[in-house]
DNA sequence: CTTGACATTAACGTTACGTCATGGTTTATC
DNA sequence: GATAAACCATGACGTAACGTTAATGTCAAG
């Protein structure tokens, strides 16, 4: 017999969800009649990794309620439904890739009028190509081999994390007229060096090649250039300094 | 200009949707002074577009307040993470599929004492033997051909496909003193075939494997076994006889 | 006998909206 | 010009699956 502490740790959810499955008349313990303590035994334990199974599933409480009431709940299908939603959910992954290359058309295509004369140069096959181009260079490898996981970080991380790279480019911009390998104008690029090894671990051949996509590929020219005109050049220039001469992982990411 | 309910349709969302991103000042139109109506310029429909991407990312509706705030907003990060999630998931996924296989092997060992004893002529190797068959005879080929979606089916619907399940058995069992071959039965058998045609296209030749499997494979038959000792083979047998003669997919699948 | 770690119920908070309720506005029709 | 249909507004409550206090009761240890 498990207490509930001990049942939420031997099978990784929360004393509370224990009790609100209880309240649903989800998974029902015996109780100790001398103190109303919950009491789960061998077939709650069962039941509770059946629940838990569905639930990873994607099925809802509700659905998984009368899935453990079926007589003839079969395994057979459970692997269907399973197989089934990994093949949809595959091909909801494609699609959203689909959906992002689009994104980024529209994206670069819907900047404010007064802006647009910046594109002239490109045709839309040309900033295409910047997109695919950018994917195989940095994509295909990079985040393969990334291990980071921005899904791991708790959401004061991440909010952290973002407002961190607002303040770098602040900062940045507010140093351009020190020269490029000036102290204070290095520590920045540090910092942001660092703050892009919360997405994946960068070299400092990657790095290099991200200043020159800042100042060069319109896609991320407008963001910086937002900030001030000449940021996009001034950043790509920081970056070349700070990677001279230095090739591979930085020391931080070791 | 667009009000409420144009942009909704243009862009797929609710308008209940606009106004609660206006109230929690996500996405801020103007407004008509007379009438005090919402108006979205062509600026809000672009932010509107970037709300949408991310939010098909999964990030939050915070996050994406954050981001959208950024001067450094960027395509390759966008991909980046976009990618990350990706791998993230299909990962994800191949680990329940892991799990799928432990959860069997748990609800094969975990059924009450009384009934362990039907299991004796299976060893666990035995009985892992014919969730693999299961899952190469049935699986690969109808799973991946399957067209049926089960998250297609609205929540009213797929209660009322499990209920049909369970309703299915009961009345299966209740026919157990008639021939196999009676009208009766075979109108059950039929309404059978036809439930497992919400999951996937139902030959009558992966019919008879099902029947066979029901009454053979100890993970099927615990679950006809508790309505009736001997239902499962009288599901065998009653489905032998309806398929009897028949081959490929039945008419109503055509 | 007190302390700390457990247990209980009750109740409110969360996310991203859906769904009324109630009332004003615009538009089309008679 | 009256009226009905179809829009707009705000406000408030409902949802899923718990998380998070809060207030209180219980048990083992020192």
């Amino acid at each position: 017999m498990y207490t509930v502490q001990q049942l939420s740790k031997l099978a990784g959810v929360s004393p509370r969800t224990l009790r609100f499955y209880d309240q649903i008349g989800l998974l029902t313990p015996t109780r100790n009649p001398q103190n109303g303590y919950r009491l789960y035994g061998e077939a709650a334990l069962l039941r509770l990794q059946q629940i838990l199974f569905f639930r990873e599933l994607g099925f809802s409480l509700e659905e998984i309620q009368t899935v453990l009431e079926m007589p003839d709940f079969d395994v057979l299908r459970a692997l269907h439904l399973h197989r089934h939603n990994l093949l949809q959910r595959v091909d909801r992954l494609n699609r959203l890739l689909h959906t992002l290359d689009q994104t980024i058309q529209h994206l670069q295509g819907g900047v404010p009028m007064d802006e647009k004369s910046l594109y002239d140069g490109f045709s839309e096959e040309q900033q295409k190509e910047y997109a695919d181009e950018a994917r195989r260079r940095y994509g295909a490898e990079m985040v393969d081999l990334s291990q980071r996981r921005w899904e791991s970080y708790t959401p004061e991380q991440k909010k952290r994390i973002l407002e961190e790279s607002q303040e770098n480019t602040l900062a940045l911009a507010a140093l351009m007229d020190h020269d490029p390998a000036s102290p204070e104008v290095q520590a920045v690029i540090l910092a942001w060096h660092k703050h892009i090894g919360y997405f994946y671990p960068c070299t400092y051949e990657v790095a290099r090649a991200l200043g020159q996509a800042y100042a060069e590929d319109p896609a991320f020219r407008v963001n910086y250039e937002r900030v001030h005109p000449d940021l996009p050049e001034f950043f790509r220039d920081t970056i070349a300094v700070y990677c001279r001469g230095k090739s591979g992982l930085p020391p931080f990411e070791k």
